[in-house]
RNA sequence: GGCUGCGUAGCAAAACGGUUAUGCAGUGGCCUGCAAAGCCAUCUACGGCGGUUCGACUCCGCCCGCAGCCUCCA
């Protein structure tokens, strides 16, 4: 059974689908300005993995996860940059995908764009405004009249009157609320523009997602997620248009994931403390990145370090070694659940642990995948043993190991590339002259010149390669 | 000030009202020419003070400390 924590009871819950068998999730993506950061991999990998695990379940998912290619920080950075804005949220997209694709997450099934759904954005805001939820500002702008939605300030726990609006903002005049917000932005000259009911514009921040997310997944849906700092404003507010403009329930279930900090700290765009993804990979393997990410639970704060990171390979190196020397392709075929009435028929007869339950209890609790990867350590070290007896089992338990790890997105690689393989591009040792020493060092075992082989094992290991001699007298290698 | 959430061994990170988390690091052993990897064993815990309970790291209260939101942010 699978129970998620929903931010708007905060409590965990039984998962019910609002259609049996089906499940629309809405995550809330990038605005294209700059790189992916940390944190943004964060939010992709977590909910990639959520998605992944609907899947296993056999639930028919759709997963919509939107660009905002449109608001003030857009045109303030291509004003900077001298560039349309088009250009530059073309060229950040590219730069995301890029990123996804190297953490192994899988794209979304609908990935909508602001910028093209400003028909529907405005026709919501026309329903808003005849429901008398909003009206147009003294500067021309449209705002929304937070008071008059009575359930406004349930996600984030907070209540009008405490809000204390204005006291750290600036009050705008326009609004006759201070705590009302922009669903329409008259354009300032020279600005990007669409045309609408209020004269050339472009749509405010939050109402992007309320209506991409209606149009893909309808005006009710089960998941709408993001990072936890999206829960107010942001989610508040997409549940006051939604909710005004259709009159129904708009989500089911809220997930917010944890930050990313750094030394103690929020990791933000705002503090200047981000590292982006592509400059983490240039030191790290992309699966070192998911792991790390996936090593705590996706609503506690994950601190970023080298250290932590480096504890992230050192650890998934430990599961690519099991997997070594296991020829997995052969049985790459078989699908995980034929292979349970072997597992499960050892786990009777109390010969074996059924891991496969054991992970799927871990995911169905909050999908717990610091508990999910655990079960997969254990499962190394049955395969670890496996290997050097019984054969049947190895292939057994290698599979399953690949198979669950698959549903987290890691342990795919062949496990000889990934142990051999660097992230330095100018790696000056090439796997040929490592084979070559490796020939050098073996000749000199045969005449137990220990001196040689020593020491041609231990400049290897100066240069960062490993050597492992087997007792069958091959030596294998990797890098550290 | 209002509202969230957190505080676990050397580090990281989970679960659980009574029984081994897990990974890294340490220690002892097996294996090895010696290593590495692996296996076995093992040492370090639950912020503080009270309460509930036969029994609390786990539930409740208070205190201390930390982070986040209340403004753009994943």
């Amino acid at each position: 059974m699978l129970k998620i924590y929903n931010t708007l009871t905060r409590k965990k819950e039984e998962f019910k689908p609002r259609v049996e068998g089906k499940v629309g999730m809405y995550v809330c993506g990038m605005t294209v300005y700059d790189y992916c950061h940390v944190g943004h991999a964060r939010v992709m990998v977590v909910f990639d993995t959520v998605a992944r695990y609907f899947r296993h379940l056999d639930y028919d998912l759709t997963y919509v996860r939107n660009i905002t290619d449109i608001d003030d920080k857009i045109i303030q950075r291509a004003n900077e940059n001298g560039e349309d804005f088009n250009r530059l949220t073309e060229r950040f997209i590219e730069a995301m995908h890029q990123d996804e694709l190297a953490l192994g997450v899988l794209p979304p099934d609908i990935e909508p764009k602001a910028t093209q759904s400003i028909a529907d954005i405005v026709r919501m805001i026309e329903v808003l405004i005849k429901n008398s939820l909003a009206y147009v500002g003294g500067n021309g702008d449209v705002f929304y009249a937070v008071s008059k939605f009575k359930n406004y300030g349930q996600l984030s726990g907070k209540n009008l009157d405490d809000l204390q609006a204005g006291e750290r903002v600036d009050v705008d005049l326009a609004k006759r609320n201070p705590l009302d917000f922009v669903l329409w932005k008259m354009a300032k000259p020279d600005e990007p523009s669409w045309q609408s009911p209020w004269g050339l514009g472009r749509p405010g921040w939050h109402i992007e997602c309320s209506a991409m997310s209606t149009c893909c997944l309808g005006n009710h849906f089960d998941i709408h997620g993001g990072g936890m700092d999206l829960q107010f404003p942001h989610h508040e507010n997409e549940i006051a248009q939604s909710e005004g403009a259709t009159g129904e329930t708009f989500v089911n279930l809220w997930m917010h994931n944890g930050f990313v900090r750094i030394n103690e700290e929020k990791m933000s765009k705002s503090l200047g403390n981000f590292f982006t993804v592509r400059e983490v990979l240039k030191q790290y393997k992309p699966e070192i990145i998911r792991f790390f990410i996936l090593s705590s639970h996706y609503r506690s704060p994950l601190n970023y370090s080298d250290e932590q990171l480096n504890e992230a390979g050192t650890a998934l190196k430990r599961l690519y070694n099991a997997l070594r020397g296991v020829n997995v392709a052969e049985l790459i075929d078989i699908d995980l659940n034929s292979l349970d009435a072997i597992v499960e028929d050892r786990f009777r007869q109390g010969e074996a642990r059924c891991y496969k339950l054991d992970f799927e209890k871990a995911m169905d609790d909050d999908f717990n995948t610091p508990v999910a990867l655990s079960v997969l350590f254990d499962l190394a070290r049955e395969l670890n043993k496996a290997k050097e007896t019984d054969h049947e089992s190895t292939k057994v338990f290698a599979f399953t190991l690949k198979k669950l790890a698959s549903l987290l997105g890691i342990l795919q690689e062949d496990p000889e590339d990934f142990l051999k393989s660097s992230v330095l591009e100018d790696e000056a040792l090439t796997n040929e002259t490592i084979e070559q020493s490796i020939q050098t060092r073996l000749d000199a075992k045969k005449t137990k010149n220990w001196v040689l082989a020593d020491k041609i094992r231990d400049d290897l290991k100066g240069q960062g390669v490993i050597l492992e001699d087997s007792p069958s007298g091959q030596t294998t290698w990797r890098r550290e």
